[in-house]
DNA sequence: TACACGTGGAT
DNA sequence: TATCCAAGTGT
């Protein structure tokens, strides 16, 4: 017996023990297959740098609302985008949408599990294509995730940082040996990235319940968090956010749709101006004037919003727009170039495709209605 | 190739 | 509190 054949072995023993009860793992109504594909793939592309507790309610929601290839197909982009309000990297919304109509279009409306058709689709990258095709049917496909780098380079003491080109080949390489030794290659992967994900931790492994301690050579070695080696990252820069929330006689709050591309594209948000520099009340009050806004508006408040790259430190105004005439030759006048707006009532706006940084803007507001999900928690920075 | 892309849990 | 980083992909 090969070393491949045993660690795949152990894993494929450990895993029916240890998996957690995830709802895409509970069911097939597809006989032919080891387990739906569509909600395979969709889950797949929603655990994308994301965790598996953010994950669980939206893949419900989502699967709920379009549960097959052919009803997201049918729906609008922008469904798919509100669909995904609070998960992040909102491209991944619009890929997922395109590949529906892919499938739609290509493959009959059934989601294909051959690892080369679902490379070929929009968001489907070399990880999520092999996933796909060894969860969901059991092809032989290898798979290498932050996980299974982490559980590979422990298992071979493999020296080298976690993004480190050289060690992701090699990865990749022992993950094809790994999943050709295995009888049951979905099961094996799946296996290597819940222990990943639940026992080989990056810190604090808990190698007392490891399948693999008896030939872990990390462990062997006395460190086994010292494997991957931690990647270096690159540092935030700052962004100053100016965010403006009108109101209407009716309650409506204006809105105006991002520019597709780059940070939060194409998602919805109150009026904002962004900048580099900081905006003084000054240049926040004249701003305000031209956007539309009457002339009691005012600061409500502020907040520091992070994302991986950036330091957003938001500063808030409100106030009551002025008369529907005057708003538009004030929006045109002040920029030809302008965003869609639209005025939307608080119900509407709890549909509309929003970044969370924008919902907790609504939020500061006021405005309510205007988070459908369950609370968000960045924590509560202070002012900026 | 290196970088941009969101958000929140874990420590 | 600050930092890491999580079932990656496209450009």
């Amino acid at each position: 017996m090969t070393a491949a054949q045993r660690t795949a072995g152990l894993l494929e023993g450990w895993f029916p023990s240890a998996a957690r009860p995830l709802p895409w793992r509970t069911n097939t109504h597809d006989p032919g297959q080891v387990r739906d594909a569509w909600g395979t793939l969709v889950a797949e592309v929603m655990l994308q740098q994301t965790q598996v507790s953010r994950v669980v309610p939206a893949w419900l929601a989502f699967m709920a609302r379009f549960p097959t290839p052919g009803a997201l197909a049918r729906a609008q982009e922008e469904e798919a985008l509100a669909a995904w309000s609070g998960l992040g990297y909102y491209r991944r919304a619009r890929l997922l949408h395109a590949a529906a109509l892919r499938i739609v279009a290509e493959h009959h409306g059934l989601t294909p599990t051959d690892p080369r058709a679902l490379r070929a689709l929009p968001g489907v990258g070399r990880y999520t294509a092999g996933a796909v095709a060894s969860i969901a049917a059991g092809a032989p496909a290898a798979i290498v995730d932050g996980n299974v780098l982490r559980v590979l380079a422990r298992l071979h003491a493999r020296p080298g940082a976690a993004g480190w080109a050289p060690l992701v080949r090699w990865a990749w390489a022992q993950s094809e040996r790994l999943v050709a030794a295995a009888s049951r290659p979905g099961v094996c992967n799946e296996a290597i990235m819940e222990l990943g994900a639940t026992v080989c931790t990056p810190a604090a492994p808990a190698c007392v319940r490891c399948p693999l301690a008896g030939q872990c050579r990390a462990r062997a070695l006395g460190a086994p968090e010292r494997f991957p080696a931690p990647k270096a990252r690159a540092a935030r820069t700052d962004l100053h956010a100016l965010a403006l929330v009108l109101r209407d006689a009716s309650g409506r709050v204006l809105c105006q749709r991002r520019a597709p591309g780059g940070l939060w594209g194409g998602l919805w948000q109150a009026a904002t101006l962004e900048s580099a520099a900081p905006i003084d009340d000054a240049g926040a009050h004249a701003w305000a004037r031209m956007r539309g806004a009457g002339a009691g508006v005012r600061p409500l408040g502020g907040f520091v919003w992070l994302t991986t790259h950036r330091r957003v430190r938001f500063r808030v105004w409100g106030g009551a727009g002025v008369c529907c005439l005057r708003r538009r030759a004030a929006q045109s006048a002040a920029s030809p170039a302008a965003p869609p707006t639209r005025w939307v009532s608080p119900a509407e706006l709890a549909q509309l495709p929003m970044g969370s940084a924008q919902r907790r803007v609504f939020e500061l507001a006021g405005v309510g209605a205007a988070d459908p999900r369950p609370a968000a928690a960045q924590p509560r920075g202070p002012l900026p």
